[in-house]
DNA sequence: TTGTTACATTGGAATGGTTCTCATCTGTTA
DNA sequence: TAACAGATGAGAACCATTCCAATGTAACAA
């Protein structure tokens, strides 16, 4: 279970966005919240076997859904066959292995403008009505650097 | 079937990156290279059936796949379920219709320093090694707009 | 507090895009 | 031209995700 602090957290951000507050979505939501770890929807499961030990799968994947289309949450793919799901709480990019699939949260001072700016870009070129972004930088992470033996030149 | 400069241009490119020259792996780069409608494996199927009335779906899901691994092609989801695949001869990305799922590639002067940036960076921060990535804007398509009755208040 | 209702949860069935298998075929290189 | 590594094709298999119908429950009002 997670802290008082983020289920008080949880709770308000359920509360802001107007979604019915169940049990599920709340635990779901504090465990994002208090896990980076880019989990799968099996993995929030095997994770909260001792909160919500009869769950659905088809919860799972509504209440992801839902934070999702709330842009609570985003979605990654890195190349392993299922969805990964990200608590969205302050702007950042992914950084993925091409190797073992590893992501990594990555953010900079002025990542913010660079974001702004091509959503500004896009939006005069394209005419969209823009409502977000999504950024990912592939490449080998240090650990599969070594195991692949792969020395950087620099 | 395309055209006879698309078909020298895409016979080069395979054999630029050392892949096996097969009517299949020529005509499906050569419709990628002359289509910018950014296709499922279906599409492709459709496109090709005067050129290979007898492709097996796998043959297209392999030769993709080879693609991508050379990075002669990316990937896209726009959330229809299926994968688009995109041509990617020159630097782009791509905005994404929230509403109908159309893509639509966007560029424009400077971009490429901007992902060069991003992609330093990300070196820098994450110890990754960068081969690549890959950016996404969301919003709502011109028709869209229209057709859900919004209006742009700028 | 209670009743009502719209919405959420569940488990299992169904879906469907993608991968796998393996026999056959074919580019490529020597 | 021979030999072989690699590509193709048809269909089966896979499996993440969605769908469905029955049941449960959060939210709101009286």
């Amino acid at each position: 279970m997670a802290s008082n602090a983020v289920m008080e957290e949880t709770l308000q951000v359920l509360k802001d966005h107007k979604l019915r507050v169940t049990p599920q979505r709340h635990i779901i939501l504090a465990y994002l919240v208090s896990h980076h770890n880019h989990p799968t929807v099996e993995t929030i499961r095997d994770g909260l076997s001792k909160d919500l030990p009869n769950i659905g799968a088809s919860t799972i994947y509504n209440t992801l859904n839902t934070f999702v289309d709330h842009h609570l949450v985003v979605e990654l793919q890195n190349g392993d066959g299922s969805t990964h799901y990200d608590y969205f709480g302050t702007p950042h990019y992914h950084a993925i292995c091409t190797n073992c699939g590893r992501i990594v949260d990555v953010t900079y001072p002025g990542f913010s403008d660079t974001e702004k700016n091509l959503e500004k870009k896009t939006a005069e070129i394209s005419g969209y009505m823009i409502s977000g972004n999504h950024m990912e930088v592939y490449g080998l992470c240090p650990e599969c650097q070594i195991k692949l033996g792969i020395k950087k030149n620099d």
